[in-house]
DNA sequence: AAGCAATCACTGCCGAGGCAGTAATGTAGG
DNA sequence: CCTACATTACTGCCTCGGCAGTGATTGCTT
């Protein structure tokens, strides 16, 4: 009630905040909506959402190990070895060990893999028009940036898990 | 190139579309730290931030029955059934044979539930506000009706599974 | 050169969610 | 009434990711 001007009041107060209604269970919301729009999608391919990802990563050169999938993918190193297992036995990747680094297993596309690559980008750009439907590419940047200073929040908030109460 | 004021050309072309840069790499990270954060926080609670999400519901008469919480946290019944018995195995939450309709099984906080419970919106308030550090209210009202505008689109898209090609 | 910490990939073990099937209960139609 | 069908909660079975521990390899320090 009081028009209080300041821009630096929190956003959420015990007053204010409803969980179903947060920015929180929205963003929760819409990710789920895309992972299993972007599921659906997929089906037809053979291949989940979550090996989209890390295919496309491949592909564009952007992991070329498994480490540097994790460092990206915020995945464990566990899981990401038994992601590596299933897209090798889908034939769709292929692990060579470094001659320069004989701890690392690089990783490329297979022929399969080459040969599926290109319907891949497809499939995420029909997902993610349908759900963009009615938004100008102005209101995309800007939410985009929105996106973006939220990340940059928790990368500040959180950049290492042995922070104390500094 | 060519300068097309036409709003309804899609947002995303085989030209402009880089994963890395998607809008949907944007979400599905800032809504995978959002809930690494809840989960951070309520680690002292002894509850993770999926269990918050289900008491939240509960104690806010969202979810009267487990039915009724699948039907709005998209979980399986399977998966919502053990959620629950965790939550029971707690002693956060009692279940309660409802006398009108027998199949269903009525939820409540249970004592401890209720004396946890005011101790649950401020963890989400202070993650909240540490993500949205530097937005102004007004700009966090057009991030949400952004949210929600995307979140209507997967509801048009995709509503029921059993749509066909209509 | 030797020791030592760091890095990499991998492996058991566990928790947790999705899918399919089941028993009990409620509802609608003949 | 009684027979179909829907709904609710629950239970195996499976997949998948996180955590902790391991062996191999590398690079740094002394």
């Amino acid at each position: 009630m009081t028009t209080d001007s300041k821009a630096h009041q929190p956003v959420y107060t015990s007053e204010n905040f409803t969980p179903e209604d947060s920015i929180g269970r929205l963003i929760a919301d819409v990710s789920g909506r895309l992972l299993a729009s972007l599921d659906d999608e997929m089906g037809g391919l053979g291949i989940t959402g979550a090996q989209w990802v890390i295919l496309m990563r491949i592909a564009n050169g952007c992991g070329s190990s498994a480490a540097e999938l994790c460092r990206f993918s915020r995945y464990d190193t566990g899981s990401m070895t038994r992601m590596l297992d299933r897209l090798e036995e889908k034939g769709l990747i292929r692990r060579v060990r470094s001659c320069k680094d004989r701890r690392v297993v690089c990783l490329e596309l297979s022929e399969a893999g080459r040969e599926l690559y290109p319907q891949l980008p497809p499939v995420a750009i029909k997902v993610l028009n349908a759900q963009l439907k009615g938004f100008t590419r102005a209101e995309v940047e800007l939410f985009k940036d929105f996106l973006r200073r939220m990340r940059a929040n928790s990368d500040e908030s959180a950049p290492s898990p042995a922070n104390g109460d500094t």
